[in-house]
DNA sequence: CCGCAATCCATAACGGCGTTATATCCATAA
DNA sequence: TTATGGATATAACGCCGTTATGGATTGCGG
C-alpha cells in the first residue's frame, strides 16, 4: 500500500498497541460495547486482525487493558479528593468523584465492576482486586470519620465502606439503565443516601446534611 | 409423505413458541448469557431458525419476553410477602426475597435492570416502567413504618424507596460479580445496609436491628 | 369437493464476528 | 552474509443474527 509514506516517515515504528487501545477506548465512549469488533478496531487503525492476536493475545485481552486503563482514571480521581478537617466532607467529594467517573465513562465503568461482558471478557480475580483497592481512600475517610468523633466509636469502617461501595455502585448503574425515575433523579439519591449513611454511623443529622450539601454543590 | 407422523399426535401442535421460551430460560440460567443463541435454542427445540422469526420476530425480542416472565416471577415472590404488625420486619422479607431473586436467577435480574445487552436486548420505557412497578409494596411498607411511628413522620417514603433500591440493586450485582469478598459476605453488608436504613430513616437502633435479625433469620 | 389465502417452517444464503494457519516481510544478531 | 524471530497481510473456519425463497399444511368460502 503506502510503503514509501511510512518509509519516510523518521518516528520509530507505529506503535500499533496504543493506536488500538486509544481506538477501543474511544468506541466505547461514543459508541458504546455493541460498537466494539476487532475487525473494526483493526481497520481503523489500517492494520489486519492479527494486529490484536500479536499485540493482545485475544479480544477478551484488549478490553482488559482497557479496564485497566480505566481503572488507573478512576483511581486518579479518587487520589485526587485531598484530606481536610471535615471527614464526613471528604467521604462525600469521594463518592461524588465516584459518580462522576460512572457518568463520564459509564461503560467502562460497567466492564471494570462485572456489569458487562463485552465481548466475553470476565472479571479475573487480579481484577476484582484492583476493583477493591479503590475502596481504601473512602475506607481511611471513614476512620477518619470516627477518629473525629463525626462517627460511633464502635463503628466497623471494614463494613461501612462495602455498604457505602454497594450504594454507590447501585445508583451509577441504575441510573445509566435509566431507571431512577420521577421526581428524583440520581443527585437527589445520592444526597439522601449520604446523609443517611452519615446519620446511621452516629454523625448529628443537621451536622451530616451540612457537610453532605457542602461536597455536592 | 402420507405416512404423517403428525397426525399420530393427539395433542394440539407443537407450542414451538412455549419450547423456545423454556429453553432460553434455561439456557441462561444453567450456562450464562454466552451460551444463548437462537441457533442452538432452535436446535434443541427441533426447528430451523425461522421458528425464532416467526414467533418472535427477533432475538432481542424473544430476549424481552424472557425478561417479562422473569419479572413475573418476580413479582411473584413479592407478592407473597404479608404485611404484619411489624412494618420494619416486612421491609426486611421484602429485600430478602429480592435478594434471593436476585441469587436464584442472576441472569434474568442483569437483563431486568440494563447489567446485560443479551444479544442487542435494550430496555424499552415500558420494561423500566414495570420494573419500577416492582417499588410499589416495598413503598407502602416504608409508609406503613412512617404511620406507625418507627420512621419519622417526616420522612419521604418515595425518596427512601428509591435509597433501597439503589442499595438492593447494587448488592445484587456486586454480590453477583464476586466483589463482596473478605470477612463481610453478602448477608452481613445486607443485615448491615438494613439496620443503617432504618435508623436513619427514625427508627430505635435496638428495635430495628431485632426486626432485621428476624427477617433475615 | 375445489381453490385460495394465510401461516408455519426448512433450506440456503449474506454479512459480520472472533480466531487461527500460513506465508511473507524486515530488522537485527551472529 | 546469513540466520532468526517478531510483526503483519491474506485467507480461511466456524460461529452469530437475519432474511429471501419456496414448499407444506391448514382453514375456509365457493
Amino acid at each position: 500500500m503506502l510503503w514509501s509514506v511510512s518509509s519516510r516517515s523518521q518516528e520509530p515504528a507505529s506503535p500499533v498497541r496504543r493506536l488500538l487501545l486509544d481506538e477501543a477506548a474511544r468506541v466505547l465512549a461514543e459508541e458504546g460495547p455493541a460498537a466494539l469488533s476487532a475487525r473494526r478496531l483493526v481497520k481503523a487503525v489500517g492494520a489486519s486482525t492479527m494486529a490484536v492476536y500479536t499485540h493482545f493475545g485475544s479480544m477478551p485481552a484488549l478490553v482488559r487493558e482497557v479496564m485497566r486503563e480505566g481503572v488507573e482514571r478512576f483511581l486518579g480521581r479518587v487520589d485526587a479528593v485531598a484530606p481536610g478537617t471535615d471527614p464526613v466532607l471528604e467521604l462525600t467529594e469521594l463518592c461524588r468523584v465516584y459518580q462522576e467517573f460512572a457518568r463520564a465513562e459509564p461503560d467502562v465503568y460497567a466492564v471494570m465492576f462485572g456489569g458487562s461482558t463485552l465481548a466475553g471478557f470476565e472479571l479475573t480475580q487480579g481484577d476484582r482486586q484492583m476493583g477493591v483497592a479503590l475502596l481504601r481512600h473512602p475506607r481511611d475517610a471513614i476512620r477518619r470519620c470516627i477518629a473525629s468523633g463525626r462517627f460511633r466509636a464502635d463503628a466497623d469502617a471494614d463494613l461501612l465502606v462495602r455498604q457505602l461501595f454497594v450504594q454507590m455502585h447501585g445508583l451509577a448503574q441504575l441510573a445509566h439503565a435509566g431507571y431512577i425515575l420521577g421526581i428524583y433523579g440520581p443527585d437527589d439519591v445520592l444526597a439522601g443516601l449520604l446523609r443517611d449513611f452519615a446519620v446511621a454511623a452516629g454523625d448529628d443529622p443537621e451536622r451530616a446534611a451540612r457537610s453532605v450539601r457542602s461536597g455536592l454543590g
